[in-house]
DNA sequence: TGAATTTCTTTTGTATACATTTTGCATACA
DNA sequence: TGTATGCAAAATGTATACAAAAGAAATTCA
């Protein structure tokens, strides 16, 4: 049974992964003990934690902000994650156990269901499961800090992803669910080189989404033209 | 000027890195917090952090734990490495400041000066903070976490490495040395892709090192002759 | 007015007391 | 002898009170 110091600190990083929490703002110690009817200490203690697994970073004297995600950063995720995904899927086929395996099936279940539910908040909590999961079956203590940093990353920036504006999004998104799916065999069959193959298709994928997030298209051309009338206003 | 809580911090960590903790032994809240000056909140605080971090593990009701080394982890440790080390003295080299490259240089002074002088705990937690600082050059986030966390394990099983127990052996330490000496230079002048090359070659030196402290020489054979005796005890 | 300095308030950090959980040990029982 | 059961001791987890630091507001002095 999950304590209360559990319940928040699993609740933390959902408000940090779901943008609930904006990054780089600040959290107040008195009232988030008094919300989740812990005292001060253990929060405390979740603070430390959670800013360890960077969702958090702590100053002294001066408290808990959320992890921000300047654009300083971006430039190196999307550097870096090609080699971590790819890694992490190589790992996963070659040491993956039976039991790991059904439990990435039960999350993908759980991630179709919220996508074609229209849920985008728990669409994009499974996802980040879904390749946490494949992470712990990667069995490799040294690589899997690196991974979950930057999921806490790539799921904030996705939150756009499972809220498809257009049909040709929505294409994605059900492209998305088949690359899972395509993973899952590869684990299952323990072919290392075709899950590689899977997991770099499926970030080319989800790369293009996410840099039009952190660069969206421009706004339409109209509104340029108003400069022209700003002296009439 | 460091707090009495950042002192207790960096000397459990010294004392985990130098296997002043034995991997797997269980640390006591209340004696420790007693030698320390600190009561045991800010204490367990620094626990969390270091849990982090991977130096210790934390299990509720259980205490903190240093991490273990067993053998299923060196296994990993060996097959990672490589990945990791290379990714960061590619990036060390094209991201680093120059700033960042006098405290490399700093801290390879202080490395030959304990590795001449024989004093070989300070030359093992020398040689981890020259390590640490190509992390911090690489100035990629995502990373360096397992950058750090390899090295944890990487500066506990090279315990025995500056401690040479032949002259043959502290050849070795003298090229670890100019390893150094040489990827210093590659920084400097950003060539990444002779920084990754020596780095590998540091690594390959290393790794012979490292594999003989896991499965160390066979006890000289007259101890097996002695098992046909057994029955004359 | 405006800069500097001094309160006052808020927030963060630490110590201690108390509650809860685990654990070692002794005793009872099959 | 081996296994339960219960109690006592120790260790861990939490709450609260207090101390220290940072930030805000007001006052002073040019």
């Amino acid at each position: 049974m999950p304590s209360k110091k559990d319940l928040c600190y699993d609740d933390l990083k959902r408000r940090v992964l779901s943008l609930d929490f904006a990054p780089g703002s600040g959290l107040d110690e008195a009232s988030l003990s008094q919300s989740y009817g812990l005292s001060r200490t253990p929060l405390r203690e979740v603070f430390q934690r959670l800013a360890g697994e960077g969702y958090l970073s702590l100053e002294t004297n001066r408290g808990a902000v959320v992890s921000s995600m300047d654009l300083g950063s971006m430039r190196c995720f999307f550097e870096t994650a090609p080699l971590i995904y790819a890694s992490m899927a190589r790992l996963a086929a070659e040491n993956r156990t039976s039991t790991q395996l059904d439990m990435l099936k039960e999350i993908q279940r759980e991630f179709l269901a919220a996508t074609s539910a229209g849920d985008a908040g728990a669409a994009a909590i499974c996802n980040h499961r879904f390749h946490a999961q494949i992470g712990e079956m990667a069995q490799n203590q040294y690589l899997l800090p690196s991974l979950n940093r930057m999921l806490i990353d790539h799921t904030r920036l996705s939150q756009t992803f499972y809220r498809p504006a257009s049909p040709s999004e929505s294409v994605l998104v059900v492209k998305a669910g088949q690359h899972h799916d395509e993973m899952i065999s590869a684990f299952e069959a323990r072919e290392a080189a075709l899950a590689v193959d899977i997991t770099l298709q499926h970030w080319d994928l989800s790369r293009d989404r996410l840099e039009r997030f952190v660069r969206p298209d421009p706004l339409p051309i109209d509104i340029i033209s108003l400069k022209d009338k700003r002296n009439a206003l």
